[in-house]
DNA sequence: ACACTTAGTTAATAGTATTTACTAACCATC
DNA sequence: GATGGTTAGTAAATACTATTAACTAAGTGT
């Protein structure tokens, strides 16, 4: 199983073990600071299993105890925090412009990083650059003394959800590549969980799992770049990332919002893709291929005709938030992409779009926030590394 | 939890005990006449623990024996079935038109239905109608010695998924109603399990969850009818209906496939509510609010207009299963609801821009199928039945 | 009649979380 | 500063689960 958890169908007393292990493990995740007795308290275990259960994870490297609550009352409990310092989780995604690769503890915080802007050429000649890439990665002083977890790997195109496999990425003209196998070929790698996921299922998760704040209870995360896909992400302790029968779950680039529109490359008229993406702004706007589409932006912001087509993209932006919200409803939808960097010109009309016209259904106050990335560079790869966390936890 | 099955987030020897019991209920509904060996090859389960599970589900009247195999070799195995005699499940619907009921034994197979067409008018006056016809249809002869497990619900409306309410019913006019309230506080009503959700998701449940057949691994079930509405289930042992943040997942009758268009009464113009619905269709066509949809459609059928009007509606429907599939990717397409009453006109257009673009995207030769059901009556209120069967599994 | 094979049951075993009783630690009050 | 009250956490005994290993049951083929 590629997927980052993938509930058991049947039990044995290892697998009782196991969920209460990741039960315990993502309520400090979320809750980061409790003590023993709120644990207790939060899950419905009873105060002996979360102490033996701690005391195993603390002596494992995944938790550290922390400070005493001062709470008045009685002996006060003692603060409990995910261990930052004994493991660490690889993740990088093939992108189409390049590779990026990050190494992350258990909070999500990146120790190291790198990002090489040379698009992929054919698949095994990626697996090798990645490769070099990862040996490099793992000699950083703050990471060399730790643990890895595993690995996790994005790519621009769906996974068959089946067997990790990329199914399709359209702008590396692959097609049914088993990456994770051309990768094992090579030297030097790392032990542990090896998982491949698509890059918006990837960039959700670790949204999701390393969320700053009070947790959302589902997000959508929307990658607008090259292409335009999305990946959804809903579980309090066992966060699952839907992916259909293909693996096409949140393909929203090739849903039809304008019947009799552009030809999309999919063969369709009228997809997402014919109006807010990366090449169809290209197109739009005159740019070249190789240039930088928010450098053309901002040089050319005056312009009426740019202006136009900014605003019909980030409409149309706004509508697909909208189909969205009415057809997988998450809690909350995240914005991200390289597109983002175009700023306020897509985003602008995007938001006022969303929120104009979201809340005519159920006539409630509430309104679904969006919360937007600007700089993406290593979401991507990060949630890839937290799916290798997720994974791990529930073997420790 | 109002949920037909919400997988616990800690677990005890009891709930151990309770997801074997289901995984081997539900391996044999999935696949009637295994016998124990073969129940323990597929979920992974010992021999000893599938043999005593068996024998408590066969006590209680869930399972029962039939013949012996004859596979040459050695002993034969004894065929395992669901019991179909001892329980039953009731399964109403509150529709737009009127109310539906039904009572079904653990293999899906009705045993008594009522169907009432009278329009409901307040929430109360509703409650007390339904309450007297469900006593009404337990003094049925099959059904007065048999036990009930409990009372599913369907609404045509999103069901919160906090609380079993429904948010909004707009054909209706109702907003945040307690239907269940309502119902306990009518007399001579069953114990059990009581569920309430939406119209929708209940069809989709109990067409994935009684399929017959070989089972799909996720269905969408396309409501059309006043409104348009969908549900999605997916889940070998435990079939789950995402819900999303508010219960709006597949409420696609208000995805925006046109920009632009007509205004929907939900505010927004486009609506595909606007092109493939009841009311949209008996507005483009002149029919009056009272008379039947398909009588028109089928005096008239030569007429230019209406060919040109069901052409037009057919393909928005097309669109909307093309658009599910980019966006959910089940592994099957189910069209129910009283639209489909008008036959060819409206799915031969459907079926023909569905099955003209879906493949594009991966250029697999596999294509998603397609089922029709023509009458779906009580497939909303047979699968409000199954929801409960669900629940009322994990309990015994 | 016999060996062979597979189905199903039984009793002993290992492992899980719970229960119950305990110790630890802090606070307020006398 | 000792004492009682309160909450946190641990330890040992207990109840319950599924597994293991050995068994019986019931067919087929020679």
């Amino acid at each position: 199983m590629h997927n980052a958890f993938t509930p058991h169908t049947s039990g044995d007393l290892n697998y009782l073990k196991s969920l209460n292990r990741s039960t315990i493990l993502s309520t400090v995740r979320r809750s980061p600071g409790l003590s023993r007795a709120d644990i207790a308290l939060r899950t419905g275990l009873t105060k002996a299993t979360v102490g033996s259960v701690v005391q195993a994870l603390a002596e494992r490297g995944w938790l550290r105890e922390g400070e005493l609550h001062s709470r008045g009352g009685g002996r006060p409990g003692r603060a409990l925090y995910l261990d930052g310092e004994r493991h660490y989780m690889l993740g990088a995604e093939v992108g189409v412009k390049g590779l990026r690769l990050v190494a992350c503890n258990l909070l999500g915080v990146v120790l190291a990083s790198i990002h090489q802007e040379e698009p992929p050429t054919d698949p095994a000649t990626t697996a090798k650059r990645l490769a070099a890439l990862l040996v490099q990665l793992r000699q950083a002083p703050d990471i060399v003394e730790r643990r890895c977890l595993g690995l996790g790997v994005a790519v621009p195109g769906p996974v068959s959800p089946k067997a990790p496999i990329l199914s399709l990425a359209p702008n590396l003209g692959w097609v049914d590549i088993d990456f994770l196998a051309l990768l094992r070929e090579q030297p030097d790698l790392p032990d542990g969980v090896w998982l491949l996921d698509n890059e918006a299922n990837a960039a959700a998760f670790g949204e999701f799992y390393f969320f700053e704040g009070v947790p959302p209870e589902s997000i959508a995360y929307i990658s607008a770049g090259s292409g335009i896909g999305c990946g959804v992400v809903s579980g309090e302790h066992f966060p699952l990332v839907p992916r259909g029968h293909q693996g096409l779950v949140g393909e929203i680039g090739h849903t039809v919002i304008q019947p009799g529109g552009a030809l999309c490359h999919c063969g369709n008229h009228g997809c997402a893709e014919t109006l807010v993406s990366g090449w169809a702004l290209r197109e739009a706007l005159h740019v070249d291929i190789d240039a930088s589409l928010s450098n053309a932006v901002q040089t050319r912001a005056g312009d009426g005709e740019v202006q136009a087509v900014m605003k019909r993209a980030g409409e149309a932006l706004g509508l697909l938030m909208l189909n969205l919200h009415h057809t997988l409803n998450p809690s909350m939808l995240i914005l991200g992409g390289s597109l983002m960097k175009l700023g306020e010109s897509l985003t602008g009309p995007a938001l006022a779009y969303f929120g104009t016209h979201q809340n005519d259904l159920l006539r409630q106050s509430q309104t679904v926030p969006v919360k937007v990335i600007g700089d993406s560079t290593y979401v991507a790869a990060r949630g890839a590394a937290a799916q290798v966390m997720a994974r791990a936890a529930i073997e420790v």
